[in-house]
Formats: C-alpha cells, structure tokens, sequence
DNA sequence: CGCGTTTGACCTGCGC
DNA sequence: GCGCAGGTCAAACGCG
C-alpha cells in the first residue's frame, strides 16, 4: 500500500496514490473497481474537474473525467495548492498513448505524487512521464494540454470551419457527482433544455445532454444511470453559468445554488438541491473508481470551500 | 405559439 | 481507411 501526501497544511490538495492492496481502483477492466460504501459525513469520494484560479486569475487548469463512463480521454489528478497560490503536481496522460493499460495509469499518478512536477513561469505544467506540454503536445497528446487563461467559449464546431488543433482542445471545465436518487434529473436551480440521448456502450440506461436554456450561457450536463449499481445517477457539469440561477427565489435552496462571492457561478449546484431536500435521494457523493476523497468539515462548510477547492483530498485506506 | 423533448442523422476522434 | 462510440444538430412532435 503506497499513500503519498503532500504539504498537509490547510488550502493544500493532496495526491494519494490508493493501490491495489485495497481497492485496485485502476483495475484490468479499465477503471471500474470496488467501491466504499460505509462513508460517514465528512468523507466524500470524490471527483473533481473545474478550471483551478489563483487570486490573480493566472492559471487555468484543464482536467477531465477518464474514468467517467463512457468518456474515452485523458486522465488528470488532484494537484497542490501552496499558500502562494501556485499550483504543482498535475499530471495527465492520455489513454491512446503512453497509457495503453490501467497499470500505467497507475504509475503515472504515483510518479507525480512522488514527484510533482512544479509550476513554471507561464503557468503550463509537465509531468515527466506523461510529457506534457503545452501547446506543444503534439503526436497524439492532444487532449493533455494545461491551459493558461483559455478561454473555452465551448461553441459547436459542426458545419463550422475547421477549428486549429488548440481551438479544438480547449474544453470548458467540468464537475461531476454521483447521487443516489431515484430521479434522474435532479433539480439544481437551473434550467435545462435537453438536445440529445445516446445509448451508452456496456449499459442499459442511455446518457442525456442538457444545455443551459440561459441566454449565451453555454453550460451543459450530462446525466447517466451508473450500470454497475441503477440507483445512482451521474452528473456531469461543463461550463460555467454566465448568470444567477433563475430559482433564487426559492428561498433556502438559493442560498446553496447561487452563492454570492462568485461572479460566474459555478454550473453545479454547490449542493445539489435535491439531496439536501428530497426523502427519495440520499447524499453520497462519490465515484467507484475514484481514489480521491474530499474531505470536508461539516457540511455547513460545503459551499463556502467548494468554489475554491478549499479542502483536502484525503486517502481513505480502509472505507 | 412558445418551449421543451424525441430521435435519426451527422460530425469527430480514436483504435485497429 | 474503416468501424465504433461519444457528442451535437435540427426537424418533428407534444404539451400547456
């Protein structure tokens, strides 16, 4: 069992490399694996991907959700936070290269854990094995490019000129979490127009596109029933909202939805909405194939910790 | 009529 | 190049 952490200090995100003398979570199926479910209210697995900014507004990073079902991308982990506000251990690695099988995955997050690459002068990260770069991540590492200030506009690319290679890598950032709930679409305050289903490979339940019915706001979600356990629904959030939530008349939820401090609020809700009050959903956010926990004080301080990722990813050895 | 959903077609990226 | 899968478009449709 290997644990790595790093500057356990407050504001700072620890990368913990969870191997498979416990939960094998980058197992030989992909990344499918066993999954705790005895977790008390302050540990929360969980997943992550979001546009990271310092005060200054510098840096921008870019994650993604490979081991989403269905998604067929890149990988990228929790990074760290200094008190400078600089950002060091992010690491991606594509899964059509260097990545051909989940052990390697697996070795390249422990690499970084072991040896965080640093922040350089323009705000781009490499990771030793991955070989990240950017804008210069050519043959085939197009998707592990870290952005700096993108701008990620997320316009449709269909019956348009062909975009150049960074236009088309730049993606909007992205939250996802998975609740226990018997309804697939949970409301969060917004809303949402819907423009696609598609049937997802290897399960039953099909994926469902929604776009934010905001003017110009192009926010999306996706929903999808976990095939691997029916009763949890998977919410995935891209984008950010360029307006308030239209439910902040709504009394208690709006407090959650639209928290003042933000000027863009965040696509998710900072709690989804029906977790906090609906008897048919319970509140588990967390991902089966995630090593990554979130923990948190009390759930009071949920919101205000949320936007900024002002937690820390913990390891829990033994869920 | 406006708005949202449905659904087949189409586009794109990726693996072989 | 081909096939597959994910993602998106847009016409048709349904509903209030």
């Amino acid at each position: 069992m290997s644990q790595e952490t790093h500057n356990p200090r407050p504001n700072t995100y620890s990368l913990l490399h969870q191997d498979s003398d416990h939960h094998n979570l980058l197992s030989q199926q992909g990344f499918y694996s066993s999954f705790p479910t005895n977790l008390n209210h302050n540990h929360y697995p969980f997943i992550y991907d979001h546009h990271l900014q310092n005060p200054s507004d510098q840096f921008h990073t870019h994650h993604d959700l490979s081991f989403l079902p269905g998604s067929s991308e890149f990988i990228t982990t929790p990074f760290n936070l200094s008190n400078d506000c600089s950002l060091s251990g992010v690491v991606s690695c594509s899964n059509n290269n260097n990545c051909n099988n989940s052990n390697e995955v697996a070795h390249v997050i422990r690499d970084a854990a072991e040896n965080p690459p640093t922040p350089n002068s323009s705000g781009s990260f490499s990771s030793p094995e991955a070989g990240v770069d950017e804008e210069s991540s050519s043959k085939g590492k197009k998707d592990l490019q870290l952005k700096v200030c993108e701008g990620g506009d997320g316009k449709s690319k269909k019956l348009k000129g062909k975009k150049t290679k960074e236009e088309k890598k730049v993606r909007e950032a992205r939250f996802a979490f998975m609740t226990k709930s018997e309804v697939d679409n949970l409301e969060d305050g917004y809303r949402w127009r819907k423009y696609g289903q598609k049937a997802v490979k290897n399960s039953p339940f099909p994926r469902s596109y929604y776009r934010c019915t905001g003017q110009k706001c192009n926010v999306k979600k996706r929903i999808e029933r976990s095939h691997e356990d029916p009763s949890v629904v998977i919410t995935t959030y891209e984008g950010q909202h360029n307006h308030h939530s239209p439910a902040t008349i709504r009394g208690g939820a709006a407090a959650f939805l639209a928290p003042p401090l933000l000027s863009a609020p965040p696509a998710f809700p900072i709690f989804p909405a029906q977790d906090l009050f609906s008897p048919s959903t319970t509140t588990q956010h967390f991902h089966p194939n995630s090593n990554y926990y979130m923990q948190l004080p009390d759930h009071d301080h949920y919101s205000l910790l949320f936007p900024n990722m002002l937690s820390s990813f913990i390891h829990n050895p033994h869920p």
